[in-house]
DNA sequence: TAATCAAGGCCGACATCAGTT
DNA sequence: AAACTGATGTCGGCCTTGATT
């Protein structure tokens, strides 16, 4: 058993010989950094196609001390936001020819322990020479991660300015505090939050927006905690937490939990927005299909991925400073919410 | 504006310097390859925590032609089975210090056109010296960019064996059938499939195992074609195409084009299973959340894609052969199916 | 003989500078 | 002076060889 043969790939030596040129004039001909003639032009040309020859990136990456490359820590599972949010920067990404080196670390950020694997993953895009780094999962303890990473130019999704990196961030209070309007404008006066994973700040950020508009309001905050996750489960375990007298409108932390709550409640002989109205926060695509169609707050994770690497290369290439900007969420009203006793 | 400041890293070279040794014993200490006195290694690593020290990636990379690094294409939106295969790849990943190379592609396969952005982005991985590449994403006309990697180790997703690449997949015509055969078995006659995008093998797949079960019972196969991507907008799409009177029970490509059936349905006060049964395909964690529960096939989408990972480091580790694998579907009977007129 | 370490060359592309027309 | 090309050195680890204890 023996590793596979490696490959003779030609270098710029060999397609230097082949068109009879010295390979400084090859080297001209990729960088378009000096003069190279017509002539030259077309036989260099001729002899890379002969030979099938690809730059080797690892000796260009070695030579300039740069890579062209940024690396994406993603922590935790792949769940809708995080999906979006790659998309955003993969697009972004290949508008400029720079390539995305993503790290996913599937942890369980409620349990302990999660750093130093983190810290690792950060070490070795350190390593690698990634040009930057996106840390794309606002998570309690980040900033520990931040320092590691300073001074490369680095961004890092979260709702609040950080001292090392830029950040971008999806208005995650504002996304509980206009969901929660949105029901109190309706009536609701009885309305509850059920809340997210609570180590994760977006979650954190979604229960205080409830929590003010409900204080603005002078009525009562109830949140129903203990989410280990994202996905409906967490929605179902606080439906059994729940008395239907308890509440007339519901927060959820986002969509899939909104989704496990309905399915829950249905199963007591409980619909909205009949007996109870719901707001989510994400605005999946599969939210408008459930039943009934799901009120909720758009937040637009794709245009944050693009907004997030744009950042970042014009730190990198221009030297911009670290700043801060936040992307508002949009409500969208759906057949989940209505007035009180509307039946 | 000028771009960011180049950092400035020590070398071995430095930390030699500084553990009084010379800059191929700090190489030894770190490759272990020869020998290195224990004194000599407290030294050096003294030296590197005091400077900071960090190998250099780049230049590891271009010495050994070598960069424990792979490329995954994935085309088309990170949907559930995608962003699952991508978490097992991760994991698989970390196992053995290799790093991920992700390009996303978020074209629409539907369309033509899409052949030269992935072209490019193969070209870019395999520029960047990456060890090996993964296809991820079954499509029609892979082969072409399989013969472009090739020579390189190379995995596609896909059900069927490839001449150029190990190839591992799902087995998508055993979901069709199996999920056919459950209705069948409860009763049901007039089932119709609600088939995927139809430039993908897995839709495919999934409609011809569902045909496969119609034909051995002597019956009728009803297909509704047009869906252009996965999502729950074309199972709203094929209900409206059908009249109740057409089936008892469906087969969907997946669970999200089941969701978006079951909703449209219900808009016109028909209920699973009570008024038709269905069985989605994928198993993704909200199925069980839906109204009523999916019955669905369950893919293990993230220990295929561990096993994807395995398979092609033991390629380019070990030069193992191209070989084929398929996963098997589970039924997973939940309460969207029950024999039919069991109201 | 085994353990330990240093000197020099090499991977492949790119920058610099010198040289030619 | 402008257009064009080639020789040499460099990026930073790692391998080979050989010397010393």
């Amino acid at each position: 058993m023996s590793a596979a043969a490696p490959l003779d790939r030609p270098t710029m030596g060999d397609v230097a010989e082949r068109a009879g040129v010295s390979k400084q004039t090859v080297s001209r001909f990729f960088t378009g950094r000096g003069y190279v003639g017509d002539d030259t032009r077309a036989r260099i040309a001729e002899a890379i196609d002969d030979l099938g020859y690809r730059r080797n990136q690892t000796a260009s990456n070695l030579r300039l001390s740069r890579t062209d490359t940024i690396g994406v820590l993603a922590l935790g599972g792949l769940v809708y936001g995080s999906a979006e949010l790659l998309t955003g920067l993969s697009r972004a990404a290949r508008d400029v020819e720079f390539t995305l080196v993503i790290t996913q670390l599937d942890l369980d950020l409620e349990a302990v322990g999660w750093e130093p694997e983190a810290l690792r993953a950060i070490d070795r895009m350190l390593s690698s020479q990634v040009d930057g780094i996106v840390l794309s999962t606002p998570v309690q303890g980040e900033e520990r991660l931040l320092e590691v990473i300073s001074p490369l130019p680095t961004i890092t999704v979260s709702e609040r300015p950080h001292v090392f990196a830029t950040s971008v961030g999806t208005d995650s209070r504002a996304a509980g505090y206009l969901a929660t309007r949105h029901l109190l404008d309706l009536g609701h006066e009885r309305v509850v939050h059920v809340a997210g994973p609570r180590t994760r700040n977006e979650a954190r950020g979604r229960a205080q927006g409830y929590r003010d508009a409900m204080a603005e309001r002078g009525l009562p905050a109830r949140v129903v905690e203990g989410a280990r996750d994202w996905g409906a489960g967490s929605g179902q375990w606080a439906a059994v937490q729940l008395r239907a007298s308890d509440f007339t409108a519901v927060v959820t932390a986002n969509d899939e939990i909104a989704l496990g709550f309905l399915s829950e409640m249905r199963a007591r002989g409980l619909v909205a927005p009949r007996d109870f109205s719901i707001v989510g926060v994400d605005d999946m695509p599969i939210a408008a299909h459930f039943s009934p169609a799901l009120t909720t707050m758009r937040m637009d994770f794709r245009s944050m991925g693009e907004e997030i690497f744009r950042m970042l290369h014009a730190q990198i290439t221009r030297g911009e400073q670290p700043s801060h900007r936040t992307f508002p969420p949009t409500l969208i009203e759906r057949a989940s919410t209505a007035p009180p006793g509307a039946a």
